[in-house]
RNA sequence: GUCCCCAUCGUCUAGUCUGGUCCAGGACGGCGGCCUUUCACGCCGUUAACAGGGGUUCAAAUCCCCUUGGGGACGCCA
């Protein structure tokens, strides 16, 4: 077989949304897993409706996410020339022919057409009237049946007749859609499409303008779309945000493009791939038919495995930019990658994203004076009882030569056998004392990264409490 | 209305092509437990599905037909 050639054929009428995202990915990983090439295209020929911010946006995501392209981005309006060319052939050929119904003839047809229980469609009344003018219809074949064997849905067959005779050339002289993927495909080599659910209806037509201009006939595949959890299509309403979105939410990119992956692709009961593993594995044959629903609980199930798995230095890198972000670079500046940097291993099994690690930071990166106390959890730990536990244990921190995680250890179960008492009794009471709160990570693993002088100072500043 | 597509635990799915090893496996979630200095993580256990009905067959989640339900398309949008 010939070096596959695939695409991603967006149209810039909005950003890139998780669906559009994931037949990105399909059709990337197909190229990339028999050593292909993956091209990208915008299809702007909907002048009205496309945008240059949306193309931006569409490069974003598509860069996040890391699905390279390989050549040049193609835009379709750019070939306005080369598509009416091949209109003009196709009416040379006798494939296609000028119509000059009117659009509101041609509604009457179709409303004829549902009244007696046939499909809508033109009824042809131009085909052979040999007209110079109007638009150009292509000549759909009477008879017959178009079939192909779809990649991800297996065979798919449609009568001819089932098919109008499409618009191929409007009366503006533009050329339509159906026409334009055709050709642009061709004209870049394509010859693997995955495209979305919702495009299966076109492919016979597509197809037949394939068969009349003698061109080879690409693979299809059509990946079924994705739901929201009330099992519509899923829509603004129930947060099917754009990728960027996601990003914006602190998930990690390699986390979205692994559960896109394994929502409607499967390989045995693997839930984990990193990118290089889903080029190895990918194949169209895994590949489900039926719609699937966006679980963000087990997204957010899959981002907090790579957050664990993540490297510390870049999860600090983006503590930074988020923090930047928040609350701007002035005030940023206080907290350093490098303090990220330790405090990210402590908070990576507990973060389901950046910004929750963020969150969680909080009591590491504000200075002793004000750090927020839970108040409740001032009340039931920092009593008359334990106070005084606080201050003979500030006190012997203070005196600690050396400030490690093995001497704090050792220091406190010294403690703990002066006072014949257990570590629990104090452990609450140490972790309100120095986060504010009764969830955090170790208590010795958080006093390294607080460091001596912030450690001592919240144990001060608690007992005044 | 017409055509096309789809149908396994709440959700994502394995198994379907090449019927038997499936009284249906994994994962997320839920529930229970273990670990433990809290919260997580981790670990163990548990919950829960072949849409319905007919065939074919010694045998069907797997093949065929029908029904039901869902989705998509039917543009001088892409």
């Amino acid at each position: 077989m010939n070096k596959i050639v695939s695409r991603f054929a967006p149209s810039p009428t909005g950003y890139l949304h998780i669906g559009g995202a994931r037949t990105a990915l399909f059709s990337w990983l197909l190229a990339r897993a028999s050593g292909g090439e993956f091209r990208l295209r915008i299809e702007d020929t909907d002048r009205a409706r496309s945008s240059q911010e949306a193309t931006n946006a569409i490069i974003d995501s598509m860069k996040w996410l890391g699905l390279e392209h390989d050549g040049e981005i193609v835009f379709q309006s750019d070939n306005a020339d080369r598509h009416n060319a091949v209109i003009d052939q196709l009416i040379e050929t006798g494939h296609a022919y000028y119509c000059e119904c009117s659009k509101e003839a041609v509604d009457a047809m179709r409303e004829k057409a549902m009244k007696e229980r046939r499909k809508p469609k033109y009824d042809g009344s131009c085909r052979e009237s040999g007209l110079k003018s109007g638009v150009v219809r292509f000549k759909t074949p009477l008879e017959g049946t178009t079939a192909f064997k779809d990649m991800v849905k297996g065979p798919i067959a449609v009568e001819n007749t089932e098919l109008d005779d499409m618009i191929l050339r409007r009366a503006d002289g533009s050329p339509t859609y159906n026409l334009a993927v055709v050709v642009d495909d061709h004209d870049m080599g394509v010859n693997n499409v995955m495209r979305g659910d919702d495009h299966v209806n076109n492919t016979p037509r597509q197809i037949l303008i394939y068969r009349a201009m003698g061109w080879d006939v690409p693979e299809f595949g059509h990946v079924p779309m994705i739901l929201g959890p009330d099992k519509k299509k899923l829509s603004k309403r129930h947060g099917a945000l754009s990728v960027m979105e996601y990003e914006k939410m602190g998930y990690l990119p390699e986390a979205v493009t692994n559960y896109l992956a394994r929502l409607g692709w499967s390989h045995g009961d693997q839930e984990l791939f990193t990118m290089d593993e889903m080029v190895e594995l990918f194949s169209t044959d895994n590949l489900g038919n039926s719609p699937s629903v966006f679980d963000l609980t087990k997204f957010e199930w899959v981002n907090g495995q790579y957050m664990q798995r993540a490297d510390p230095e870049r999860l600090a890198g983006m503590l930074c930019d988020f923090l930047t972000r928040e609350v701007g670079e002035e005030e940023a500046k206080s907290v350093s990658k490098s303090d990220f940097a330790k405090i990210a291993p402590l908070l990576q099994p507990r973060a389901k994203s950046i910004v929750d690690m963020l969150e969680q930071s909080r009591p590491f990166i504000v200075d002793a004076g004000f750090l927020p106390y839970d108040e409740a959890a001032v009340k039931k730990f920092l009593t008359d009882e334990t106070k005084p536990l606080l201050e003979d244990i500030a006190s012997r921190i203070e005196a600690l030569d050396e400030y490690s995680e093995q001497t704090l250890e050792d220091l406190h179960r010294q403690f703990l056998e002066d006072k014949d008492i257990k570590f629990k009794v104090i452990a609450q009471p140490i972790r309100v004392a120095i986060v504010g709160a009764t969830k955090s990570p170790g208590l010795f693993e958080t006093m390294m990264v607080l460091g001596k002088t912030q450690t001592l100072a919240r144990l001060k500043r608690a007992i005044e409490l």
